[in-house]
DNA sequence: TCTTGAAGCTATAGCTACTAGAGACCTTAG
DNA sequence: CTAAGGTCTCTAGTAGCTATAGCTTCAAGA
């Protein structure tokens, strides 16, 4: 049995978001120690693993809450939780696509910093001035 | 003299963004008509599509405060804009990286899952399993 | 056995960067 | 003059946590 310290250091989530999981109800409610303290199994351990790898890769709680009902059932069909994947990757590579931009313009305002005063800096003149992006980054969607 | 509506449709602003904007400091307070409403010249245009530009560069208000202070004074030495976009940069590029990452694993976890049911689903098994993942994403920081 | 310090508990508030809603008021076109 | 739509303030909500306060429990050393 763990307490949530080492269950969170095992799956590597902080104490306090494993208890916001329980509470938006992502983990069950543990049984507890004689003097009220959580104590988790190995399967409250793979259920967190789970939801922290799936929270790297991308996905939104609320995903998450469905692929996590779809293995809670397990005769369903993996459609849905295919269906959850692909469009995680559609989002992944669109924001890799306006990174990407972002990166080049960033780039090319720091390289064009003559390091001199303000009145002359790139940096403040491209952020001023949107005739000076080499690209388009409006089209992409938020920033993040 | 621009309405906030004009305003946030010259600047691609939202009429309650520019509000909160001017609520936490970012623009300053306007003149108002006899009817109480905001007016805006030109230099509030200006800020606000700063503001916006350095949002879509990813820019955190916090950074763009700074810079907004730093370009108030035209005098100073632009060193400190430079080192705020040289971490911007640092931060976009590690996003990329990461993202990256995700993509591949995306990708493994959707040709690889088998459209039959959860039980043998690998997309499940793959967020359940770190030791699946082709590629270390635990790395390079969170999710967003 | 006692004690001390870490770890746990609940509850509430705060964070970023907005967004939405309520209900009243202002402005402008017809 | 009226009606529609823009604007006003204020509050609360969003995601996904993180931090704080003030308390209790637990484990290890003296």
């Amino acid at each position: 049995m763990l307490t949530i310290g080492k269950l969170g250091e095992a799956a590597g989530v902080k104490v306090p978001t494993i208890r916001y999981y329980e509470q938006i109800g992502l983990l069950p409610e543990p049984d507890r120690s004689a003097g009220n303290q959580r104590l988790y199994g190995q399967s409250a351990l793979d259920r967190l693993a789970f939801i922290r790898h799936a929270r790297e890769l991308g996905f939104p709680l609320d995903a998450i809450r469905d692929l996590l009902s779809l293995s809670d059932e397990p005769d369903q069909s993996c459609a849905a939780a295919d269906v959850i994947a692909k469009k995680q990757l559609t989002t992944v590579k669109a924001r890799i696509v306006r990174l990407t931009a972002l990166k080049a313009e960033l780039e090319r305002m720091i390289t064009q910093c003559a390091q001199g005063t303000v009145a002359d800096c790139r940096v403040i003149e491209v952020l001023s001035d949107h005739s000076h992006c080499a690209q388009d980054h409006r089209t992409s969607g938020a920033a993040e």
